[in-house]
DNA sequence: TGCCCAATTTGACTTTTGTCGAGAGCCGTG
DNA sequence: CACGGCTCTCGACAAAAGTCAAATTGGGCA
């Protein structure tokens, strides 16, 4: 495959059709080939980010709701995904409308920190491609060596190849069996970097995980059921980059966080925007814990989520007064 | 008419279509209005920016006349319009050109300058529209009373609505009569603030005019074509911002620059990226002095004036070993 | 050189989208 | 309260874009 030729008709396609406004025909015309090809290009130019379609997402900002959530948790941008319409999956909803909030976030030259879950990877899967040469995508967290399709180095990749961005993996578990090798481990050149460079970040991604026997850590086999009952009890609220953190966001004491590879939470925290995004409702705890933590200042959540978590604040200043 | 509800239907109309790839009519029954309405709305969202289709310009860059340019003058990035093609018009080619550059090169959060001229306004004029709320742009030099619809406020003004963003106007006169009341004006606090916030840009876009007869400093009566010609036996190699520049690129010691209330090239250079157009091959000597004088990082011209500028460049270098 | 495979291109067809004039709703005005 | 004038909305038609199987091209390999 001659790959300079195929590529300059496409750019050229695309820039006949988009920016000049021709005609699909016209366009076939000008270029000599048949219009079913040009179409071909641009969907390919669509596809790999050489055309860019953004929606504002203001929309969803604009809500009464989300400004409310804002003041109440002091938080710097709220988007509240409609679920109460008709609607085919509300999780996907929130999703789709979390990786147009992603986009519109990132600016040029970029350093993105990106953790892992179900719900960053769905995001990954919905998000549209774009053109953003010189930005770099960092993996926050260890890997997990389940056969799961939502590691987080895949996330990190999935991420990266969708804003045609360099990605930057780094080769290590989340979990280790004890504390001196994942000491050891953190000292490593390699991981070191990866991990002091998080705080250099302008952007970072994740979601919160629940403290229960349905998280990943379970599901991937780096704590048992029972284990993760002991942590609830210990005080364990959420999970957040592969750490377990308490109600009010710090990290836990305990065995399990001293044995995992991930960035500090003061490193998260050195990132000027934290984009969290919860799709399941049964996240509330753990979202307050995050929020609490200051772990987050730009929230995506679902219209019920919003609710909650406004009825909570409303409480809780009520109380206090 | 009430402006919310129909915002609203445009957004999510643009959101169901654009971020959700629905087909009209799926959107049309989900919001129980005509596919036709549909249709309609989406054009709206297409012209207020609501929804933004943007191409990568990296074609033009990836040339490799435009990377020789680059490395010749020193610039940061320069942009080439095809002219051999059989394109209708190589002048409105490079205004498309220019104004897709500029749009990629727009931050959110920046503040842009932009000056006045017929090229600017023709880029101004082609430019698609976008969201980017919270960007700022600056006049860069005084107003010419003359009736040509190609005042620097209004180029400032049309980019801005462009933008959605706030357009920074100030109101004197390009050019005053006597030197006293250039400096008098200049000192005013309204005036004042702005010129020196001039320096404060991320982005600047201006072209750059020629010293003859056709100037639009003549056709608006600023100088007659004696006055010109006069300038130009004095060393005037072209026009940046309204004021006169000799081959190097500073500005001439002349009346008429010290009659000229305008931003300085100094609050020019100080602004990071550049972006200089030429459409008429012309301003051969007019650029070579903008690009002299450090006017210019990013730049974007015809083919020709490219190949004249490398030849120039080439030359030069010869002669110098 | 000639053959084969894979990728690309094409023409014909279907689906989707853009547009236009007609009609309906709405508001301020006389 | 009836009357323009206005914008918004709809249905129907025309234009454009998407799709698919068949044909063609080109390049590697025996």
């Amino acid at each position: 495959m001659a790959i300079r030729p195929a590529e300059q008709l496409i750019h050229k396609a695309a820039w006949l059709y988009y920016a000049h406004g021709l005609r699909q025909d016209q366009v076939a015309s000008q270029l000599n080939i048949s219009r079913a090809s040009v179409a071909m290009y641009l969907r390919k130019a669509r596809e790999t980010g050489i055309v860019n379609i953004s929606t504002s997402t203001q929309l969803f900002t604009d809500d009464v709701l989300a400004r409310k959530l804002e003041d109440a948790l002091s938080l710097d941008a709220v988007w509240i995904a409609p679920e109460n319409d008709h609607i085919a999956d509300p999780s996907t909803e929130i999703a789709v409308l979390a990786a147009s909030v992603f986009l519109e976030l990132v600016k040029k030259g970029d350093r993105i920190g990106v953790a892992w879950g179900r719900t960053v990877y769905m995001i990954a899967d919905v998000m549209s491609y774009a053109d953003l040469q010189d930005v770099t995508v960092v993996q926050l967290c260890g890997n997990l060596g389940a056969p799961y399709s939502y590691r987080p180095d895949q996330c990190t990749m999935e991420i990266a190849r969708r804003l045609n961005a360099k990605g930057l993996n780094f080769y290590a578990p989340l979990v280790l069996s004890t504390e001196e090798l994942a000491r050891a481990l953190r000292a490593e050149p390699v991981i070191r970097e990866q991990l002091s460079g998080v705080s250099e970040c302008d952007l970072a991604l994740y979601s919160v995980g629940a403290v229960d026997a349905d998280s990943h850590l379970v599901k991937c086999g780096a704590l048992t059921p029972g284990e993760m009952a002991d942590l609830r009890s210990q005080g364990a609220a959420g999970v957040i980059a592969g750490q377990i953190i308490d109600a009010e966001g710090k990290v836990l004491d305990c065995s399990y966080n001293r044995r995992v590879i991930s960035a500090e939470l003061a490193s998260l925290r050195a990132i000027a925007r934290r984009l969290v995004v919860v799709q399941e409702d049964s996240k509330f705890e753990p979202l307050l814990a995050a929020i609490a933590g200051g772990l987050c200042t730009h929230l995506v959540v679902g219209a019920h989520m919003a609710q909650r978590l406004l009825d909570h604040a409303a409480a809780t200043t009520e109380k206090a007064s």
